[in-house]
DNA sequence: AACTATTACTTGACTAGTCAACTATTTACA
DNA sequence: TGTAAATAGTTGACTAGTCAAGTAATAGTT
């Protein structure tokens, strides 16, 4: 089988270790999933990130889910969450209001027009998830997702 | 084994096919990767993005890399490339020439300060590739770069 | 009760990426 | 040869992430 790895990144010369080689081929396939999901999400507005939040906000319920907490849930630090938020809010997807007992706490929950983004969105979403590692079979799948729990810190 | 991907997500539900949790974990590896990167570093005040153009240009040797060559060798657009080229410029770290046989290209070549830099950083960065895959064995590693490399388009 | 520390977030200044529109140069062909 | 098309790069306006510093509210301590 042609690699890949190699080929993308235009080089001829081999790897120094195999540890560079997966570290290498990690980011390139992580941009290639990237570059899909940007392409799948831009008809509907809405980037990634945006998506993710939206996500986690129908998880959280009516009851919503404090800034923090939705930066827990993604691998994001709150500032940028904040702005990210301020977006979401600008299009009507998500309202946020100070908690009442605690008051520095932001509760953020999704709107009506956010339920009916994401609801629109499912479908393409999940073909996107089956398209990215169609070439794999399901033993692969299960192998990789093993192979990555274990290098998870 | 625990499931690190559910425990990283906190989300306790299980997911809606393996192509999904593949995806998800993905992410989160390629996050751990970005940070560790980061960290890594940070002490010689440079990004990961920078040191991976300075390395390309490195590679390209005396003769200099125009602008879309090494675009083509990262997976970024243009634009970016020109932004992030002007930092490093202006940090002395390249140079950029109008091309005397094609004046719409611009040649890129690295400076002595950034070889310096790059010599000063590559025990660094080979360390950080073996800690970023050390939960894994050699075995493991061929499989994990064998499945990305079939997952590649 | 008062004073400090912690927590939850916001703001500002930065790097980095996107797309769309523009300039300059070269190539293609009619 | 002269005009149109393609190529290389830049610029502007945006999303998104970072860190560091600031504000407001709560919790902890004496």
């Amino acid at each position: 089988m042609k690699n890949k790895i190699h080929e993308k990144l235009k080089q001829s010369k081999g790897f120094s270790s195999l540890s560079q080689e997966a570290v290498l081929g990690l980011l390139l396939l992580n941009e290639q999933l990237r570059q899909e999901m940007e392409v799948s999400m831009s008809p509907f507005d809405i980037t990634p990130q945006q998506y993710n939040v939206l996500r986690i906000l129908r998880g959280a319920g009516k009851d919503g889910l404090p800034s923090m907490s939705i930066g827990e849930r993604m691998v994001e630090k709150t500032p940028g969450l904040t702005r990210l938020l301020d977006r979401l809010e600008k299009k009507s997807f998500v309202k946020r209001v100070h908690s009442t007992d605690d008051r520095r706490k932001v509760l953020c929950t999704i709107e009506s027009k956010g339920l009916k983004l994401l609801k629109e969105m499912d479908r393409t979403v999940s073909v996107q998830d089956e398209m990215m590692f169609n070439t794999l079979t399901e033993k692969e799948k299960e192998s990789l997702i093993r192979l990555i729990n274990k290098a998870l810190k």
